[in-house]
DNA sequence: GTCAAATAGTTCAACGTTGAAAGATCGAGA
DNA sequence: TCTCGATCTTTCAACGTTGAACTATTTGAC
């Protein structure tokens, strides 16, 4: 079986020769396969109208805020890999469409408390569920053992590079 | 060792034991991987005065057009997993940097053959192999065998999507 | 008790991409 | 030759993110 980046390394091979592309057989295989898997999984979040964005914000909440305390907007930044800014937006668009409420914290009114509403709840619910029978079906080319190898070395190369930087 | 995507599938064990979260092992460690490292291929491409989408024109130029004929905005597109409109953004600024040509081809007036300039061409031979340095940097911590058999996995898994829209 | 530094979140312009529409050209069939 | 559909590229508004500046609040040192 030949993949495009298989393509593109030959062609490396036949123009620069002298060059060592091989590290491209991981990293543009990782590029290239997350752009196609998160198309698909947009998919899933469209249909249950909410951005990609919006669905990590919901899922992060409804996987830790087990007290329904609400967490602070740097917890969801931290945990979403994308600048402060940027989930100000976010939480702006899921508080209009009524899916999470968010209030400054009487304790430390410099932070805000952010958590799902009922209706928050019964869409990041139904969304999940659906996202999760999803993710099976974009791995079902994969055997069981082959699944774990690969998160196997994933997990590696992830450690390696989130001890790096947090 | 441990990285975020356990600490997430543990926290979904404990609020939604029923749920069968495996395939994040795999989707989670894909999606937050790629983002670390596509960012620290950015720092080497802005090094060389290039964004990201930059590169990509100019590297595909280099390996794909063997006799200089140039390349077609819609080869480009093809290779390059965005939008024409995006391609047609990135040639602009490319040629604003004097880094390619833009012609429209004298057989066929809808379409517009793309070259590296004697510029373009020294500018991306010194950001490939600075690029190519670099990537063998973010695979350091896996050993040889490890990145064979990642390669090989993540092969079989691109194929089955690749073969499902091209 | 004050005040400077640190922390938390928001604002905003700039940027690249998307998706759809439009423009230009070609090709094939009548 | 004409014409209609297909092909190729560009245009443009909308969108989400970034990065930096800014406001508000808290903390800690003196």
């Amino acid at each position: 079986m030949t993949d495009s980046v298989d393509r593109i390394i030959a062609q490396w091979a036949t123009v620069r020769p002298e060059l060592d592309v091989s590290a491209m057989g991981v990293l543009g295989r990782l590029s290239r396969l997350t752009r196609l898997l998160e198309r698909a999984q947009s998919d899933v979040f469209e249909a249950h109208g909410l951005q990609p964005g919006e669905f990590d914000i919901l899922a992060t909440l409804l996987r830790t805020d087990a007290g329904s305390r609400g967490l602070t907007a740097g917890a969801l930044t931290d945990s979403a890999m994308v600048t402060s800014g940027a989930i100000t937006n976010r939480l702006d668009r899921l508080v209009t469409k009524g899916l999470i409420s968010r209030e400054t914290d009487p304790e430390n009114r410099r932070t805000v408390r952010v958590a799902l509403t009922p209706q928050g709840a019964e869409v990041i619910e139904g969304a999940l569920a659906a996202h999760i029978e999803n993710e099976e079906r974009l791995l079902e080319s994969l055997g069981g053992d082959e699944r774990d190898q690969l998160a196997t070395l994933l997990s590696g190369l992830l450690s390696a590079h989130e001890s790096d930087a947090g």
